[in-house]
DNA sequence: CAAAAGACGAGACACGGTCTTATAAAGGAT
DNA sequence: ATCCTTTATAAGACCGTGTCTCGTCTTTTG
């Protein structure tokens, strides 16, 4: 249940929506920006800062990180919490788009998913729990299938 | 379905644990096997360390840390990682009890919970999906009912 | 009681992330 | 176009949590 891609207007989406939201244009944003939308998968702060880096563009470790906070503020990118105090990036690519993620705890390797079963059971436990719940983001660990077979 | 209380017994059972497991006795480890025993919330390694060093009872962070991972590597303490990189432990008191958590990510408090509901779910997942899942530890985040009030 | 093995403490180190500050660039007004 | 104000950026100091090392002290065992 992959959703509708529409990968290379994401940036373009996002540039506009920062600027409504009264960001001004600069280099590093416009740079993170591309760079998240090209890569499909999840990056940390680090993955970025040396992938942009890796292609002459280098960028400071503050700018990632505020620009991760603009954005995850506008709604455009969602934190995604693997593990260990590790954090991964990426791109709210269409409307809501809730989904979760299964993280491979030997490669890294990320990979979204979604589940109504998941959902319907969390819906109803939401209302039975004694807790107002804000949001839910359920990461399932274990070996990914290259890793297992190896 | 809050399992059967056997509060003051814990520190004992882990203690005798711990000296099957071949481990030697020592002041540190019993200091924190104690304090975890009388805490019912689940602690961090420094608020294990501060609480014990209020008691006049220093223990280094090398202890806790060390501590922490035997008791886990024996299934006598759950890691909870409740988001951005913090981690708190909790002591395993009824064998396997399984179950998850609610996060208040206004005061930080910690409720467990159980759903069959969400393990059935999670049960269908793991046959379908592209990983070797080998856990899953759910963290739902919120306002607990203390703070939504206020 | 002595030797060996393990537990402990102190502190150096690693790493992800935050904060500060000076400089550079962007947008608006003229 | 140019000046002025405001925001964005880079560099690097700083912080907190957790790891590693190593010398010392304690427990166990013979």
């Amino acid at each position: 249940m992959t959703s509708t891609e529409q990968r290379p207007v994401w940036a373009e989406h996002a540039a506009q929506a920062l600027a409504e939201a009264g960001y001004r244009r600069g280099g590093a944003r416009r740079a993170i920006l591309e760079l998240l939308d090209e890569q499909s998968c999840a990056l940390s702060a680090v993955e970025i800062q040396e992938a942009l880096s890796r292609r002459n563009r280098d960028v400071s470790r503050s700018s990632v990180y505020r620009v991760m906070e603009e954005l995850e503020e506008i709604g455009l990118l969602q934190r995604v919490e693997i593990g260990q105090g590790m954090v991964r990036y990426e791109p709210v690519r269409s409307g809501p788009g809730h989904h979760h993620h299964l993280v491979c705890d030997r490669c890294g390797r990320l990979q979204p998913f979604t589940d109504d079963g998941l959902e319907r059971a969390i819906r109803r436990l939401s209302d039975r729990v004694p807790l107002h719940v804000s949001e839910h983001e359920i990461v399932i660990h274990g070996a990914c299938e290259t890793c297992a077979a190896a």
